[in-house]
DNA sequence: ATGACAGAGTGCCTCTGA
């Protein structure tokens, strides 16, 4: 079963490219991040011709998530985060598919630190920890695929120093993500690849792509019972050097069923 | 210290992202 964490940067702009992907990785689900389309815009015909049962959370302009299955629709369990009633961003989606609970993540980003948008970001951490405690409590296979928007190590960049200042890799962004971790969670890829070096994202900037300066912020989480199946992880690098990619290339894991 | 890309809406500039 082959999960994938995919953040394509506008779900229209990129659909010939998501289509591509589905088409020749066939993966059993898929998370989006970044759809930057409202509700009404998702083109689910063209998801389901390829194959694929969708539920989606949009949102004019910007972020926005959703989930594929592969010859199934998922059944959605949860919408948006508890805890700020009042937050209207469109960055978590839950879902059921073949007796896996999945999470797409859209992290908020962060930037400029210090400000609210960096307190915005702390506070979703804090949600989000407390969703995966609820979810870990199940005792079942859970996979929370998204967005995280941290770098977790320093070998996780291609320059600390260019990085440092940045909401990424702040320590308290760190922290969130351990103590996160820390509930029991796996980062699937960091087992994979435990020294790093292995990136997600690269910026459309200053040749970053060329000159392979990326960064790991797409992360698979595992619960236990989902870790017991965990056979493989990795990054389809080569989505992002075709035409018109996303940023991020699609991230994965597969497991055993 | 600065700017460089890209997508989408407020649309040919502005906002946001990472």
């Amino acid at each position: 079963m082959k999960i994938v964490s995919y953040n394509v940067n506008g779900i229209k702009a990129r659909l010939p490219r998501l289509i591509e992907y589905l088409t020749e990785q066939q993966p059993d689900v898929v998370c989006l991040q970044e759809l930057k389309s409202a509700d009404e815009g998702f083109p689910e015909a063209d998801i389901r011709a390829a194959g694929y049962g969708a539920v989606w959370h949009g949102q004019k302009g910007f972020n926005g998530v959703a989930i594929l299955a592969k010859g199934a629709d998922p059944v959605e369990r949860k919408r948006g985060l508890d805890g700020e009633p009042e937050d209207e961003h469109s960055r978590y989606i839950e879902a059921e598919v073949n007796g896996v609970t999945i999470a797409s993540i859209y992290l908020p980003n962060g930037n400029p630190v210090p400000g609210p948008k960096f307190d915005y970001k702390l506070r979703w951490i804090d949600r989000l920890s407390r969703q995966a405690l609820t979810l870990l409590a199940e005792e079942r296979p859970v996979v929370l695929a998204g967005d995280y928007n941290v770098i977790p190590n320093d070998d996780d960049t291609f320059s600390v120093r260019a990085m440092a200042s940045d909401a990424l890799m702040q320590p308290e962004s760190r922290q969130g993500y351990r103590a996160l971790l820390a509930q029991g969670w796996t980062d699937a890829l960091r087992t994979r690849f435990p020294t790093g070096g292995v990136w997600t994202f690269w910026d459309y900037q200053a040749g970053a792509w060329q000159r392979d300066a990326g960064f790991r912020i797409d992360h698979l989480l595992l619960s236990p019972q989902a870790a017991d199946r965990l056979i493989s992880a990795g990054v389809d690098k080569e989505y992002r050097g075709r035409e018109k990619a996303s940023d991020h290339a699609p991230t994965w894991v597969r497991l055993r069923g």
